[in-house]
DNA sequence: CGTGGGGTTGATTCTTATCAATTCGGGTGG
DNA sequence: CCACCCGAATTGATAAGAATCAACCCCACG
């Protein structure tokens, strides 16, 4: 069980991967003393640009985006409250993709470096924040066959589901700030496609919509039939040094 | 420079990435001290089965794939010599995709744990760790938009790019054991539009091939038409803990 | 009241898949 | 050395899925 107290924080994920010490949970809470606020719409950080931070997400929504040449848009990830956006950029002087709020987002930076003070102090630290960068990848992977194996009603039930599972929203009805266009932008659908498909699975009788929200009536259903794998989200290794008594 | 001491291990790309010590090398090398042979098609690893093992591939092509229930196939990466294969299941119990040798493969299993053992002894080897991982997300991040918003053409022009950087056959010749099939796999194509769309390439004046090598007619014209960017593969950053003197 | 963004619907076009037949090339056995 | 075989590659014809373009609706908001 998460408590409230993780509610907003990264707490919540290392938790859910390790016991933690008082002081794993300072180092990690340090993380979070610069809120800062993001409009929608607004760039967290620019691909191309020098960056050298990270950032907690406290609340609302981002994504990590990209744009081609010919302007159209590849949504690569989605960022809600208790994430850590930006992890994968570590390797690169330059980020690769654009991180820009969706709704209203609040979100604190912390620079680089201050993962190595982390991985200096807290060794073990070190290894979940290895985990949950294997298990980043392995979201993006899910992304890779979802885009290129799947039929568009398919993929968006996937994508239904994983929303549902991350945020919890395990009841029938789902809050989701986005626009069928930023939808059709992480699945390579054209919005006006997206539209179809959910009409689609409503015909179905898999879901019911009404203005921002979905209802999943079958999540079983679902599942089955957007070729779902509670696996990558739910299932972890023990892997990762114990806590010292 | 790499020198040819790091051919065919693991030590190149660590040595990309940071300087090393020799308690550091020695650490390394000891993930490479039980070679096994793998038959072409020949699984390493398979989805769904307790696992924990990674591997150290020494000569021969890999990948990962996944299999979808209604028997269509995505092929995840390609795993060359040097590189590190499976690093990411290390989330979970449980694989979550097949690791497959393409040609006749030599690679090194070594178990999770071992993992732990180098990161207690020599903690700044987490933090290159921590880089490849994140450097391989990168490459997937490619992946997705490769298949999610280039057409056929430009998804195999990217994709001849990125081989022929990743295994430094920088001259116009490139040596590919794959099957078209297994191409198409890679990027969400058919094999009978691999075909065609090899052809396209050819009419553009881009390559020529014969039989199972291609020849890079124009590199540049090439890096151009994919939408390349070499960022992903070659500027690194220099986060990570300084060795001590 | 207008205005604008998001969503829906219809008509058409484009890209790629699928199915089927044929060719090519390397290996094998007679 | 030749006949055969098999997997891979090619070619052609057709079909399916999704994009695009354009019009329109709905509603929140000034």
């Amino acid at each position: 069980m998460v408590d409230d107290s993780a509610k907003g924080c990264i707490l919540g994920q290392f938790r859910d991967l390790s016991k933690l010490h008082a002081r794993e949970e300072a180092l990690l809470a340090s993380l979070e003393e610069n809120p800062q606020q993001y409009a929608p719409d607004a760039l967290l950080s620019e691909a191309g640009k020098r960056s050298d931070c990270f950032y907690t997400v406290i609340s609302g929504w981002a994504c990590a985006e990209r744009v081609l040449a010919d302007g159209s848009r590849q949504v690569l990830d989605l960022f809600m409250p208790g994430q850590i956006l930006g992890l994968r950029e570590i390797s690169f002087h330059r980020n690769l993709c654009d991180f820009r709020a969706i709704t209203e987002v609040t979100a604190c930076p912390f620079p680089r470096r201050h993962l190595t003070d982390i991985f200096d102090q807290a060794p073990r630290l070190a290894d979940l924040f290895f985990l949950i960068l294997a298990r980043e990848q392995s979201m993006l992977v899910e992304r890779v066959i979802n885009i290129g194996r799947r039929s568009a009603a398919q993929r968006l039930a996937h994508f239904l589901v994983e929303i549902a599972i991350r945020t919890k929203q395990t009841a029938q009805s789902l809050t989701l700030p986005l626009t069928q266009s930023i939808i059709g932008d992480a699945l390579s659908l054209s919005s006006v496609h997206v539209s179809r498909t959910y009409q689609n699975l409503r015909e179905l009788g898999l879901i019911d919509t009404d203005n921002g929200t979905v209802h999943i009536l079958d999540l079983d259903a679902l599942i089955e039939f957007g070729g779902f794998d509670r696996a990558y989200l739910e299932t972890f290794s023990d892997w990762a040094r114990q806590a010292p008594p």
